[in-house]
DNA sequence: CTTAATGCAAACGGTTTGCAGCCCT
DNA sequence: AGGGCTGCAAACCGTTTGCATTAAG
Protein backbone atom coordinates (compact mmCIF):
# COMPACT_ATOMS: atom_id res chain seq x y z
CA UNK A 1 0.00 0.00 0.00
CA UNK A 2 1.52 3.22 -1.32
CA UNK A 3 1.97 6.15 1.26
CA UNK A 4 -0.88 8.09 -0.78
CA UNK A 5 -3.44 5.35 0.27
CA UNK A 6 -2.27 5.59 3.70
CA UNK A 7 -3.04 9.42 4.26
CA UNK A 8 -6.40 8.38 1.99
CA UNK A 9 -7.69 5.93 5.00
CA UNK A 10 -6.27 8.73 7.79
CA UNK A 11 -8.87 11.36 6.10
CA UNK A 12 -11.34 8.77 5.93
CA UNK A 13 -11.26 7.33 9.45
CA UNK A 14 -11.60 11.28 10.57
CA UNK A 15 -15.11 11.36 8.23
CA UNK A 16 -12.95 13.54 5.70
CA UNK A 17 -13.94 13.12 1.94
CA UNK A 18 -11.47 11.74 0.07
CA UNK A 19 -12.02 14.04 -2.94
CA UNK A 20 -10.06 14.75 -6.07
CA UNK A 21 -8.60 18.41 -4.66
CA UNK A 22 -7.70 16.50 -1.47
CA UNK A 23 -6.15 13.98 -2.79
CA UNK A 24 -4.08 16.39 -5.06
CA UNK A 25 -3.21 18.53 -2.30
CA UNK A 26 -1.64 15.15 -0.17
CA UNK A 27 0.06 14.85 -3.01
CA UNK A 28 1.87 17.57 -3.65
CA UNK A 29 2.55 17.52 0.03
CA UNK A 30 3.94 14.39 -0.31
CA UNK A 31 5.94 15.31 -2.75
CA UNK A 32 7.64 18.51 -0.85
CA UNK A 33 10.87 18.14 1.51
CA UNK A 34 9.64 21.19 3.20
CA UNK A 35 6.65 22.98 4.13
CA UNK A 36 4.33 24.38 1.40
CA UNK A 37 2.14 27.54 1.54
CA UNK A 38 -1.82 27.45 -0.01
CA UNK A 39 0.12 29.30 -2.74
CA UNK A 40 2.82 27.13 -2.81
CA UNK A 41 -0.13 24.16 -3.46
CA UNK A 42 -2.45 26.33 -5.83
CA UNK A 43 0.22 27.23 -8.06
CA UNK A 44 1.56 23.46 -8.62
CA UNK A 45 -1.51 22.30 -9.16
CA UNK A 46 -3.32 25.03 -11.25
CA UNK A 47 -2.01 23.97 -14.77
CA UNK A 48 -3.07 20.85 -14.46
CA UNK A 49 -6.41 21.74 -13.35
CA UNK A 50 -7.43 25.45 -13.94
CA UNK A 51 -10.68 25.10 -11.54
CA UNK A 52 -8.90 24.39 -8.54
CA UNK A 53 -9.52 27.69 -6.35
CA UNK A 54 -7.38 28.81 -3.90
CA UNK A 55 -10.12 28.97 -1.27
CA UNK A 56 -10.23 25.50 -1.85
CA UNK A 57 -6.93 24.71 -1.04
CA UNK A 58 -7.33 26.89 1.99
CA UNK A 59 -10.75 25.67 2.88
CA UNK A 60 -8.84 21.92 3.05
CA UNK A 61 -5.46 23.00 4.87
CA UNK A 62 -7.39 24.24 7.31
CA UNK A 63 -9.91 20.45 7.63
CA UNK A 64 -6.62 19.00 7.69
CA UNK A 65 -5.12 20.85 9.94
CA UNK A 66 -8.92 20.18 12.42
CA UNK A 67 -8.21 16.30 11.81
CA UNK A 68 -4.79 16.61 12.75
CA UNK A 69 -3.27 15.81 8.86
CA UNK A 70 -1.34 18.67 8.84
CA UNK A 71 0.30 21.35 10.79
CA UNK A 72 0.44 25.34 9.83
CA UNK A 73 4.02 26.81 10.94
CA UNK A 74 4.98 30.81 10.19
CA UNK A 75 8.57 30.48 9.21
CA UNK A 76 9.15 33.49 7.01
CA UNK A 77 7.09 36.51 6.64
CA UNK A 78 3.17 36.59 7.06
CA UNK A 79 2.22 33.83 5.26
CA UNK A 80 1.63 30.18 6.68
CA UNK A 81 3.28 26.84 5.25
CA UNK A 82 1.88 23.40 6.15
CA UNK A 83 3.45 19.99 6.09
CA UNK A 84 1.77 16.36 6.99
CA UNK A 85 2.06 15.33 10.62
CA UNK A 86 4.01 11.75 10.04
CA UNK A 87 4.43 11.27 13.53
CA UNK A 88 8.02 12.16 13.24
CA UNK A 89 8.00 15.67 15.36
CA UNK A 90 10.78 17.99 14.38
CA UNK A 91 11.87 21.72 14.24
CA UNK A 92 13.21 24.08 11.45
CA UNK A 93 16.61 25.71 10.70
CA UNK A 94 15.85 28.17 7.84
CA UNK A 95 18.51 30.21 5.71
CA UNK A 96 17.56 33.38 5.62
CA UNK A 97 19.04 34.29 1.91
CA UNK A 98 18.20 31.31 0.02
CA UNK A 99 15.11 30.61 2.34
CA UNK A 100 16.57 26.76 2.38
CA UNK A 101 14.85 24.81 5.06
CA UNK A 102 16.65 21.60 6.81
CA UNK A 103 14.38 19.47 9.91
CA UNK A 104 15.87 18.92 13.06
CA UNK A 105 15.60 16.76 15.61
CA UNK A 106 13.95 18.01 18.81
CA UNK A 107 16.07 18.35 22.51
CA UNK A 108 13.51 19.77 24.63
CA UNK A 109 11.70 16.97 25.92
CA UNK A 110 13.94 17.31 29.36
CA UNK A 111 13.08 21.29 29.10
CA UNK A 112 9.07 20.77 29.19
CA UNK A 113 9.20 18.54 32.17
CA UNK A 114 11.04 20.72 33.82
CA UNK A 115 8.68 23.75 32.89
CA UNK A 116 5.76 21.99 33.81
CA UNK A 117 7.23 21.56 37.21
CA UNK A 118 8.25 25.34 37.49
CA UNK A 119 4.90 26.76 36.16
CA UNK A 120 2.08 24.32 36.95
CA UNK A 121 1.16 24.53 32.90
CA UNK A 122 0.02 21.88 31.15
CA UNK A 123 2.22 21.84 28.03
CA UNK A 124 0.55 20.68 24.82
CA UNK A 125 2.70 22.00 22.09
CA UNK A 126 6.13 24.04 20.92
CA UNK A 127 7.45 25.26 17.86
CA UNK A 128 10.72 26.46 17.32
CA UNK A 129 12.73 27.80 14.82
CA UNK A 130 16.55 28.79 13.87
CA UNK A 131 17.65 31.27 11.86
CA UNK A 132 21.02 31.14 10.08
CA UNK A 133 23.39 31.45 6.79
CA UNK A 134 23.82 28.40 4.88
CA UNK A 135 27.21 27.41 4.11
CA UNK A 136 26.52 28.52 0.73
CA UNK A 137 25.09 31.81 1.58
CA UNK A 138 27.47 32.81 4.36
CA UNK A 139 30.17 32.76 1.43
CA UNK A 140 29.36 36.02 -0.69
CA UNK B 1 17.76 58.84 34.45
CA UNK B 2 14.61 57.02 33.34
CA UNK B 3 14.28 54.59 31.40
CA UNK B 4 12.74 56.27 28.43
CA UNK B 5 15.44 58.57 28.04
CA UNK B 6 17.26 55.32 27.53
CA UNK B 7 15.55 54.68 25.06
CA UNK B 8 15.23 57.84 23.55
CA UNK B 9 19.12 57.59 23.67
CA UNK B 10 19.52 54.42 21.59
CA UNK B 11 16.89 55.79 18.76
CA UNK B 12 18.76 59.06 18.63
CA UNK B 13 22.30 57.05 18.54
CA UNK B 14 20.52 55.27 15.31
CA UNK B 15 19.41 58.50 13.63
CA UNK B 16 15.57 57.90 14.28
CA UNK B 17 14.08 60.66 15.29
CA UNK B 18 12.61 61.29 18.68
CA UNK B 19 8.56 62.58 17.87
CA UNK B 20 5.88 62.46 20.15
CA UNK B 21 4.30 59.36 18.34
CA UNK B 22 7.46 57.35 19.08
CA UNK B 23 7.89 58.31 22.48
CA UNK B 24 4.19 57.19 22.71
CA UNK B 25 4.58 53.92 21.45
CA UNK B 26 7.85 53.33 23.22
CA UNK B 27 6.02 54.52 26.52
CA UNK B 28 3.43 51.72 26.27
CA UNK B 29 5.78 49.19 24.98
CA UNK B 30 7.58 49.73 28.40
CA UNK B 31 4.52 49.36 30.48
CA UNK B 32 3.66 46.26 29.17
CA UNK B 33 4.49 42.89 30.54
CA UNK B 34 3.71 41.31 27.03
CA UNK B 35 4.39 41.83 23.80
CA UNK B 36 1.97 44.16 22.01
CA UNK B 37 0.26 43.81 18.50
CA UNK B 38 0.58 47.42 16.63
CA UNK B 39 -3.56 47.31 17.03
CA UNK B 40 -3.44 46.64 20.82
CA UNK B 41 -0.81 50.31 20.87
CA UNK B 42 -3.20 52.12 18.90
CA UNK B 43 -5.74 51.56 21.15
CA UNK B 44 -4.32 52.08 24.27
CA UNK B 45 -2.89 55.52 22.73
CA UNK B 46 -6.10 56.80 20.33
CA UNK B 47 -8.02 58.08 23.29
CA UNK B 48 -5.41 60.20 24.22
CA UNK B 49 -4.50 60.95 20.89
CA UNK B 50 -7.19 60.64 18.21
CA UNK B 51 -4.87 61.73 15.42
CA UNK B 52 -2.59 59.24 15.83
CA UNK B 53 -3.25 56.61 12.58
CA UNK B 54 -2.35 52.81 12.82
CA UNK B 55 -0.35 53.21 9.90
CA UNK B 56 1.93 55.30 11.75
CA UNK B 57 1.99 52.90 14.73
CA UNK B 58 2.98 50.15 11.81
CA UNK B 59 5.48 52.63 10.14
CA UNK B 60 7.66 53.36 13.22
CA UNK B 61 7.40 49.65 15.41
CA UNK B 62 8.90 48.75 11.43
CA UNK B 63 11.46 51.59 11.96
CA UNK B 64 12.72 50.33 15.35
CA UNK B 65 12.74 46.43 14.16
CA UNK B 66 14.94 47.91 11.61
CA UNK B 67 17.01 49.81 14.62
CA UNK B 68 17.37 46.50 16.54
CA UNK B 69 15.12 48.34 19.33
CA UNK B 70 11.89 45.91 18.94
CA UNK B 71 11.41 42.40 17.66
CA UNK B 72 8.54 40.71 16.44
CA UNK B 73 7.07 37.69 17.13
CA UNK B 74 4.04 35.45 15.61
CA UNK B 75 2.66 34.03 19.24
CA UNK B 76 -0.94 33.80 18.80
CA UNK B 77 -3.06 33.45 15.07
CA UNK B 78 -1.47 35.61 12.00
CA UNK B 79 -0.56 39.19 13.96
CA UNK B 80 2.55 40.04 14.87
CA UNK B 81 3.48 40.92 18.72
CA UNK B 82 6.08 43.39 19.13
CA UNK B 83 8.18 43.89 22.38
CA UNK B 84 11.95 45.91 23.28
CA UNK B 85 14.79 44.38 22.91
CA UNK B 86 16.06 44.84 26.76
CA UNK B 87 19.00 42.77 25.75
CA UNK B 88 17.84 39.81 27.60
CA UNK B 89 17.18 37.12 25.54
CA UNK B 90 14.12 34.81 26.49
CA UNK B 91 11.18 32.83 25.01
CA UNK B 92 7.60 32.45 25.81
CA UNK B 93 5.23 30.23 27.39
CA UNK B 94 1.92 30.81 26.18
CA UNK B 95 -1.34 29.50 27.46
CA UNK B 96 -4.03 29.08 24.84
CA UNK B 97 -7.03 29.42 26.36
CA UNK B 98 -6.43 33.32 27.81
CA UNK B 99 -3.83 34.10 26.14
CA UNK B 100 -1.45 34.51 29.38
CA UNK B 101 2.00 34.90 28.51
CA UNK B 102 5.08 34.14 31.07
CA UNK B 103 8.60 34.89 29.61
CA UNK B 104 11.24 31.93 29.70
CA UNK B 105 14.99 31.69 30.47
CA UNK B 106 16.61 30.00 26.95
CA UNK B 107 17.76 26.59 26.90
CA UNK B 108 19.56 26.49 23.57
CA UNK B 109 22.71 27.80 23.84
CA UNK B 110 23.99 24.32 23.95
CA UNK B 111 22.08 22.81 21.06
CA UNK B 112 22.94 25.92 18.79
CA UNK B 113 26.36 25.26 19.30
CA UNK B 114 25.89 21.81 18.09
CA UNK B 115 24.06 22.71 15.41
CA UNK B 116 26.93 24.85 13.77
CA UNK B 117 29.46 22.13 13.83
CA UNK B 118 26.49 19.57 12.16
CA UNK B 119 25.12 21.58 9.71
CA UNK B 120 27.81 24.41 8.41
CA UNK B 121 25.01 27.36 8.85
CA UNK B 122 25.75 30.29 10.59
CA UNK B 123 23.33 30.48 13.57
CA UNK B 124 21.94 34.15 13.57
CA UNK B 125 18.70 33.53 15.60
CA UNK B 126 15.97 31.42 16.98
CA UNK B 127 12.54 31.46 18.02
CA UNK B 128 10.95 29.18 20.68
CA UNK B 129 7.02 28.84 21.78
CA UNK B 130 5.54 26.92 23.94
CA UNK B 131 1.87 26.45 24.23
CA UNK B 132 -0.13 25.09 27.23
CA UNK B 133 -2.71 25.74 29.91
CA UNK B 134 -2.30 27.74 32.86
CA UNK B 135 -3.21 26.54 36.31
CA UNK B 136 -6.10 28.51 36.35
CA UNK B 137 -7.20 27.42 32.54
CA UNK B 138 -6.88 23.69 33.12
CA UNK B 139 -9.32 23.15 35.85
CA UNK B 140 -12.25 23.63 34.03
C1' DC C 1 -30.50 10.49 -1.92
C1' DT C 2 -28.25 13.23 1.48
C1' DT C 3 -24.88 16.14 2.92
C1' DA C 4 -20.36 17.66 2.58
C1' DA C 5 -17.18 19.80 -0.70
C1' DT C 6 -16.37 22.90 -4.61
C1' DG C 7 -16.42 26.96 -7.75
C1' DC C 8 -17.00 31.46 -7.81
C1' DA C 9 -17.16 36.18 -6.19
C1' DA C 10 -16.97 39.14 -2.66
C1' DA C 11 -15.54 40.42 1.93
C1' DC C 12 -12.18 40.64 5.73
C1' DG C 13 -8.25 41.93 8.66
C1' DG C 14 -3.58 42.87 9.19
C1' DT C 15 -0.20 45.55 6.99
C1' DT C 16 1.81 48.70 3.51
C1' DT C 17 2.10 52.69 0.40
C1' DG C 18 1.67 57.38 -2.03
C1' DC C 19 1.35 61.95 -1.23
C1' DA C 20 0.87 66.63 0.70
C1' DG C 21 1.84 69.07 4.77
C1' DC C 22 4.18 69.11 9.40
C1' DC C 23 7.85 69.24 12.79
C1' DC C 24 12.32 67.31 14.57
C1' DT C 25 17.21 68.54 14.32
C1' DA D 1 15.85 75.39 6.01
C1' DG D 2 15.73 70.60 4.80
C1' DG D 3 14.47 65.95 5.04
C1' DG D 4 12.48 62.75 7.77
C1' DC D 5 7.84 61.81 9.92
C1' DT D 6 2.79 62.07 10.09
C1' DG D 7 -2.11 62.18 8.82
C1' DC D 8 -5.01 60.57 5.67
C1' DA D 9 -6.89 57.57 2.15
C1' DA D 10 -6.40 53.90 -0.66
C1' DA D 11 -4.17 49.76 -2.05
C1' DC D 12 -2.34 45.17 -0.97
C1' DC D 13 -2.16 40.35 0.17
C1' DG D 14 -3.13 36.30 2.78
C1' DT D 15 -7.16 34.25 4.24
C1' DT D 16 -12.20 33.54 5.01
C1' DT D 17 -17.13 33.40 3.85
C1' DG D 18 -21.85 33.05 1.52
C1' DC D 19 -24.28 30.81 -1.80
C1' DA D 20 -25.74 27.96 -5.66
C1' DT D 21 -24.06 23.74 -7.80
C1' DT D 22 -21.57 19.35 -7.90
C1' DA D 23 -20.06 15.01 -6.35
C1' DA D 24 -18.79 11.55 -2.48
C1' DG D 25 -20.79 8.02 0.49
Amino acid sequence: MGSLELWEQKLKDKGIRWTKQRRMIIRVLLASTRPLSAQDIFAKLQRDYPKLRLSTVYRNLNSFKDGKIVRSLNLTGNEQKFELIDGNHHHHLICIECDDIIPLDCPLKDFENKLKDDTGYTILDHRMKIYGLCPNCKNY
